[in-house]
DNA sequence: TTGTTTGTTCAATATATTTTGAACAAAATA
DNA sequence: TATTTTGTTCAAAATATATTGAACAAACAA
């Protein structure tokens, strides 16, 4: 009930890939987790299959695979390896590029930690700021009561900002 | 680029209500954070303007100063109740509820804490469990090079996996 | 150079999620 | 009881997001 509800949608794929069971499993265990990150459900898919593939892959063996377009992977690949969750790798006598699963996953998480929560706690400590900044605009529009109400309240809001800024190096520190 | 890019949508609301800036901007910071964690918009929205209210609001009040429908207040209500961040409380002689925010965010995180991330862990947990047993169904479809490799990298996964679960408690201890 | 292969972009389409509002249920009043 | 008020549900509409595939660009080969 409280969690948004990711639908209960079809089956990893029911394309024509011939992968044995499990490797679809991961697939969709993949998925889902991307899905529950805020991701697109193909990214996790992706990596999903390069983590459980013995070879590095190409795109278009990753499209077959998957039953995704071109586009897709290409959109999915550039994600992946933003994040540092999947290598380019060269292999022999072959042009197209070449994908594998960085298998460390501590490494990756720290990664994606960087990018996305540091990224995230500094927005929001600006975005208070800004706001904080607006009560004093707007305190000619309002009662003396209300200001200082208002004020209050966003002061526990940047105490608790500070109290998560500590909390968060003690996460990474952990990833790593 | 990494993140999902949350659309750089319209302003707070145009509707009618005639709130002061900071309330406006603090509604839009909840309804931000909503949507980074998953939620719909509105329900943060709900929360960012019960927050710097003086007084409890009714739901036709929410509806009106937000410019939402009658089902999505009832809707939004309800899942912020079920998270522990907002409250239910009786107002003399009127026989609407009305709602108020819980202020001690500490207490809304750690909750939230509760809902989500355990119930994600143990998810996870299961799942992967589910894939190491077919493994072994599938056992004979692959060679034992393949089914020692994928071996090899499930059990990564649940090494992580123990580790993830040994910080999410201390993450839970800093939280209250 | 020209032709071929590989990779990316982005407008159009498909899919998923959120919101609405009318229909219903439940509670209170008279 | 009948009537009004309040709250919920859920199918349909609106919105947001992801995927596709054709058009383009870049890299290579000959």
């Amino acid at each position: 009930m409280p969690m948004a509800a990711h639908s209960p949608t079809t089956t990893p794929n029911s394309g024509t890939s011939n992968l044995p069971l499990v490797r679809l499993e991961l697939i969709d265990v993949g998925g889902r987790f991307a899905q529950s990150a805020g991701f697109p459900r193909s990214v996790g898919e992706i990596y999903g299959l390069l983590y459980l593939s013995a070879k590095p892959l190409s795109a278009p063996e990753i499209g077959e695979a998957l039953s995704i377009s071109k586009g897709s992977v290409s959109t999915g690949t550039r994600q992946l390896l933003a994040l540092g969750f999947i290598r380019k790798v060269w292999v022999q006598s072959e042009r197209k590029d070449h994908f594998e699963a960085v298998l460390e996953l501590g490494d990756m998480l720290s990664s994606a930690y960087d990018r996305i929560f540091k990224v995230r706690a500094q927005n929001a400590e600006r975005r208070l700021d800004a706001v904080q900044d607006s009560l004093e605009l707007s305190r000619k529009e309002m009662t003396p009561e209300e200001h200082a109400l208002i004020q209050e309240r966003l002061e526990r809001l940047a105490k608790i900002q500070k109290r998560a800024k500590q909390f968060l190096p003690l996460i990474e520190r952990l990833i790593r």
